[in-house]
DNA sequence: ATAGGGTTAG
């Protein structure tokens, strides 16, 4: 059929249908030195080409004659405007397919919208959905998914809505992004019904998003219902089941799902290893965290990874390594920096915390909430209050990071501990937020360490108010009574506790031999070797003894949170666990030691001796920072 | 054309 003959055809159908055609009558005579079809080949060659300006320069003549190409070659530019980041062009692009009055095809309209949500231009997608006469289901599905991203969460949850409403079933797709939105245990649990209804439950995209949500709502009840019933392998939801037992601090469990996926067959990756040594770091696993080193080796790039080993270090209190790691990271983000400040700051080297991070600051990483978090503590913990005051300022001034709560508590630490109550309660008066335990704690520690009995009970107090289960602030109040001989007071506070059924932790230290964890309870002696280790721990006593060591049961002030006094001194955990590790490691070895409470004066004292008497390093991690016992003396300072 | 897993404090 020649040129003229389908000129004349189109000129008899109504105008609303020829507006579909790739070119009107209008067009062909205008295009008599360059033939519509060739144009048309050009511009699709172009496209597939990936040749972005001659595909924009044959779409612009196609533009004045009216022409417009198939769905799949526009979707080709789009391809390629969106891997070469092109806003421009692709603005040009989605101009030229709704030129004419033409209207393009859902597919190409799906293709657009999700072209401009990859661009974060999220309005501009709104708007090609709302004016869309037919949406499909991977319409609304791209639009949710892109509100999921940006955790507009209730826009998705109102889109989901509007799109069963409108007939359209959701796909696994959709459930799958759509999980991450929940913002109750109740609208999840509505969508996993939905799950169930459709059938969708047993596809691993829409199993693994499921375990990741009851995770974030601390649900492993849940997720690990929805893991057992998975029948084929999938390395993904795998990764989410273990990473949901590391994320809630359950080391042992994320552990032992490590070791059931290796016995299925399956490869650690990147995400594996992260979550492992995350179940390390909790669990304070140096030796299996040194193991799992090699297998990150593999994935020396990975900046997420290498941010997980470098916290690994340091909360296991070996800060050589963590230095070598963070000095090879190729590349390093705020977390990076946060993790090795803190880290620093958290085993005694204030110090260093401090000048690493002028350091960071002239890397041109910006501090965040947490990196100025670990700059206060640094101070706090070294008596540095010009420096805290200075960092504190500057926060909001340089940074523009409001202080939080925890901010607050730093500070009130700092001052506290540095013996300027007065300053740490106008602190208080000052600050915007109402005080909660955040902010009444540190003060009470201040008090515990400057001996101080007023503010002391008016503070805890305040913390019972806000938290009555707090056992620990029970004990001190309690102790505090004791110190004043207030007997009357101190039956008071114990009556209380029973009432309210607050029992207090027992202490508990871990010590890690030979890849084997050892616990030893306050009270408990079912460990198999517990003979020879009550006779280790009275032969070191007695060679103590005689450097002048004497056991100290008045730390009556100095015990916050740690084992009571009652709980008789020579059997605090911490004893125990050392007495185990100078008989099981070998001379020479670093003793590790992580417990559950802080670590009371006496203790302290036990261990700096015994550290000199042994010629060993102990290291303890209690809930709160690190000590490390060398010579006689601790990175702390005697200041914690 | 639309989807899932990992890191800092508390």
């Amino acid at each position: 059929m020649g040129m003229k003959a389908i000129s004349k055809l189109k000129s008899m159908m109504p105008p609303s249908l020829s507006r579909h055609c790739s070119h009107t009558p209008t067009a062909s005579r205008n295009a008599a030195n360059h033939p519509p079809s060739s144009l048309l080949d050009d511009f699709t060659r172009f496209c597939y080409q990936r040749d972005l300006p001659r595909a924009i320069r044959a779409m612009d003549a196609m533009q004045r004659l009216g022409l417009h190409a198939d769905a799949v070659t526009y979707s080709e530019l789009i391809k390629c405007c969106l891997s070469r980041r092109a806003i421009a062009e692709a603005t040009l692009v989605r101009n030229h397919i709704f030129s004419g009055g033409y209207e393009p095809k859902t597919f190409l309209v799906n293709t657009l919208i999700n072209m401009y949500v990859k661009f974060d231009h999220l309005e501009e997608a709104q708007a090609l959905f709302d004016q869309m006469t037919e949406r499909n289901v991977v319409s609304w599905t791209t639009m949710i998914s892109a509100y999921c991203n940006v955790k507009l969460n209730d826009k998705a949850l109102k889109l989901m809505v509007l799109m069963i409403r409108d007939g359209v079933r959701p796909n696994m797709f959709t459930y799958s992004s759509v999980l991450r939105a929940c913002d109750s245990l109740f609208n999840l649990g509505q969508l996993h019904c939905g799950i169930f209804k459709a059938g969708l439950d047993s596809d691993v995209f829409v199993r693994s998003a499921l375990i990741d949500i009851y995770a974030k709502w601390g649900e492993l009840r849940c997720a690990l219902c929805v893991f057992g019933e998975m029948v084929t392998g999938d390395s993904v939801v795998w990764n989410s089941i273990i990473g949901a037992f590391a994320q809630n601090n359950d080391g042992d469990g994320a552990l032992n799902l490590f070791k059931r996926m290796k016995r299925a067959g399956f490869q650690a990756d990147q995400p594996t290893l992260t979550s492992v040594l995350r179940a390390c770091t909790g669990l304070a696993l140096l030796e299996l965290g040194t193991q799992v080193h090699v297998h990150v080796l593999k994935y020396d790039q990975d900046l997420i990874l290498n941010n997980a080993l470098l916290d690994m270090y340091c909360k296991c209190g070996s800060l050589e390594d963590a230095k070598s790691v963070f000095d090879r990271m190729v590349e390093k983000d705020v977390i990076s920096w946060s993790t090795m400040i803190a880290g620093l700051a958290q085993n005694g080297y204030s110090r260093e915390a401090l000048n690493l991070f002028e350091l960071m600051k002239v890397s041109g990483t910006k501090p965040n909430y947490i990196t100025i978090l670990g700059v206060l503590f640094a101070c706090s913990h070294a008596g540095l209050v010009e420096d805290g005051w200075y960092h504190f300022r500057s926060m909001k001034n340089v940074y523009k990071i409001d202080p939080g709560r925890e901010h607050f508590g730093c500070m009130i630490d700092l001052l506290g501990r540095a013996g300027k109550l007065d300053e740490a309660i106008k602190l208080i008066d000052e600050m915007e937020y109402e005080p909660d335990a955040i902010i009444w704690r540190p003060l009470l520690d201040a008090c515990r360490v400057h001996q101080n009995m007023d503010v002391a009970e008016y503070a805890a107090k305040q913390v019972l108010n806000l938290d009555p289960e707090d056992a620990g602030t029970y004990i001190l109040l309690s102790n505090i009574y004791a110190n004043s001989q207030r007997w009357e007071d101190v039956a008071e506070v114990r009556k209380n506790m029973r009432e309210r059924g607050v029992r207090k932790e027992p202490g508990c230290s871990w010590i890690e031999v030979n890849k084997q964890i050892h616990a030893f309870i306050l009270g408990d002696s079912s460990h198999p070797q517990i003979v020879e280790i009550n006779r280790q721990l009275n032969l070191l006593i007695h060679k103590l003894r005689e450097v002048g060591y004497i056991p100290d049961t008045s730390f009556v002030l100095r015990d916050l949170e740690g084992e009571q006094k009652d709980d008789s001194i020579r059997y605090h955990s911490e004893k125990l666990a050392i007495a185990f590790g100078l008989m099981s490691l070998s001379r020479g070895k670093t003793i590790r030691i992580r417990k559950n409470l802080r670590i009371c004066g006496d203790c302290h004292i036990f261990a700096k001796l015994t550290a000199k008497v042994e010629n060993r390093t102990i290291v303890i991690r209690d809930p709160i920072r690190y000590h490390h016992f060398q010579d006689g003396i601790c990175s702390c300072g005697d200041y914690w």
